[in-house]
DNA sequence: GAATCTTTATATTTACAAAGAAAGAAATAA
DNA sequence: TTATTTCTTTCTTTGTAAATATAAAGATTC
């Protein structure tokens, strides 16, 4: 990635395709296919994209191209992500459990 | 499935594509672009699909058509199982300690 | 004659790119 | 400053290539 996407609060689709090193496009085509990815528009139409647009795009980015899922594959997956989340929480609480335990050993 | 997959020690490829509901050429389509996918063939060529066929098939099967991999995605998959099976071994062990700890309290 | 084989052609789906219009930004002239 | 021109970016819609899946043909085997 040539630009810094930490840098500013919105990017625009231009910054965003050039650090994903992506066509244009392909962010667009993504919008249309993924809920998750929702930028803000300008009245104009331009759209923006603030951090969480880009950790969705980060997401999206990984499924796709790094870890080999369909468009249709990437989707469940994200939507099984949340309860995923719940999963790694009541392993959290779990650990909490076991530290104890340890302590009182 | 209309059939059971357990009962016979081979298979042919029309037993097989029924009982994954898909088409035979599907089915060597797969063999093609995965390595694991190997039945054995009778002198004349005819595939006989014995209990390990039918396990890597209901894998990928189950990888592209249940999990939404692409072929590539499911290959670097199926290459990165073994890894995760040494990792499962090796928690195995933890787990193994684990209990004579316990034991020890 | 029903099932399978290989090879090749074709269909379908998926993923992305191109094209032309519209808007924005920047440089230049009035 | 404020028009005017010019270049760049972004827009939507439509087109297309690549990936995936299936079918067809003719030969062979069960």
């Amino acid at each position: 990635m040539e630009i810094n996407l930490n840098e500013k609060l919105f990017y625009n689709i231009g910054e965003v395709a050039d650090a994903f090193n992506v066509n244009q496009s392909l962010i667009r085509y993504w919008e249309k296919e993924f809920e998750i990815l929702n930028p803000k528009k300008t009245l104009k139409g331009t759209r923006k994209y603030n951090s969480i647009d880009i950790k969705n795009l980060k997401l999206i980015y990984n499924l796709l191209k790094n870890r080999g899922f369909t468009i249709e594959g990437a989707k469940e997956k994200i939507k099984s992500e949340s309860k995923k989340i719940e999963i790694v929480e009541k392993l959290e609480k779990i650990k909490f459990q076991l530290i104890l335990i340890e302590k009182e050993i």
